[in-house]
DNA sequence: AAATGTGGCAACCGCCTGCTA
DNA sequence: TTAGCAGGCGGTTGCCACATT
């Protein structure tokens, strides 16, 4: 069965809408609401295929749409979402009010994807990817002292193993239980927020604690990209578990936002941290550096990927 | 100042799904 | 049961603004 064009495209404009198309386009579903979109067009005085009309609405002229910039709750969401649904953009959008499937399809691509990738995190599977990381550069670093490296997982806090392993555990055998944790995960952020007023940087504050223990927990290794921390498990090693306990744990993936308005909001936040208990953090990279290296050297902050102490470094080799 | 490169985003394309007659 | 249709969806394109050379 052949498709047929929704509309007789002769004669039908494309491209970029005018406001007055903008205005025709309102004030008609103002009126009438929206929905038979085949015939809206043309009631409407709307030289448009119906497609584009709705398409038009649903992305940019809906009055409950949210414009500007993601904020660092919606990216998390984002990617949370990501991780169980993959790339359905409708999904995720229904659980991001305000935001259209359009605006997170193309936040994902053009934002946090590249960033993702730049952190060697895959983003399709969520998991680290052997393929981009330096692991040559383990095995030469003079610094990188590999029993003592082994000896860092009692430092390791059981709490970020615990959700890291409940995560993995709802994404594997119970997305639905996962994306309900993640729905009151957000009710909580919500309330939190509104408790504490309109400035997310409260909640980032709070967040960022949290990896600032980490961070104070797990020692640096310098000139050692990324970062490696040694998981608490005692499983022998196969690729099966390997793979399945370098699923990152959420933590890590929030240790970036993906728009620079927030970036410099968590610098900020993280700064003032810092500064509120300098003895719990410390960048690598001075804040006099620059806004990228800072973003950069952050990342690869938290790239602590989990390593079986049982690992045969053999079999990389 | 001009040419070129790059990133972001609105909009389009074509396939899929579900409803109806 | 099946054909036809509308609406929904994800992937992709192309334009524009800004950055870099």
């Amino acid at each position: 069965m052949g498709r047929t064009p929704c509309c007789d495209k002769n004669g039908l404009k494309k491209g970029p809408w005018t406001p007055e198309e903008d205005q025709k386009l309102i004030h008609y579903i103002q009126l009438h609401g929206p929905g038979n979109w085949r015939n809206l067009p043309k009631n409407a005085g709307l030289q448009r295929c119906g497609k584009s009309c709705r398409l038009r609405w649903t992305n940019y002229l809906r009055p409950d749409i949210r414009r500007g910039r993601f904020s660092f709750e919606e990216e998390e969401t984002i990617i949370q979402l990501h991780s169980v649904l993959g790339n359905k953009w409708s999904a995720i959008a229904a659980r991001l009010p305000g935001r259209t499937d359009n605006e997170i399809k193309n936040y994902w691509n053009t934002h946090i994807r590249k960033r993702l990738l730049r952190m060697g995190i895959d983003p399709v599977t969520h998991r680290p990817r052997l393929d981009f990381l330096d692991l040559s550069s383990l095995f030469n670093s003079t610094q990188l002292n590999l029993s003592s490296l082994l000896g860092l997982q009692a430092l390791v806090n059981p709490e970020i193993l615990k959700l890291a392993n409940s995560l993995l555990i709802s994404q594997t055998e119970n997305p639905e239980l996962l994306l309900q944790k993640i729905q009151e995960n957000q009710l909580l952020n919500g309330q939190i927020q509104n408790s504490q007023g309109p400035n997310i940087s409260n909640n980032q504050t709070s967040m960022f604690q949290y990896n600032n223990q980490l961070h104070h927990q797990v020692p640096e290794i310098p000139n050692c990209t990324p970062n490696v921390s040694c998981s608490s498990s005692h499983q022998s090693m196969n690729g099966q578990i390997f793979q399945e306990n370098m699923m990152l744990p959420l933590q890590y993936y929030s240790n970036y936002s993906a728009s620079d308005a927030t970036e410099n909001s968590t610098f900020q936040s993280l700064n003032n941290s810092s500064n509120q208990n300098s003895q719990n953090f410390s960048f690598d990279t001075p804040l006099s550096s620059g806004i990228e290296d800072e973003k950069e050297s952050y990342c690869s902050n938290f790239m602590k990927f989990e390593i079986p102490e049982s690992l045969d470094f053999d079999d990389f080799m």
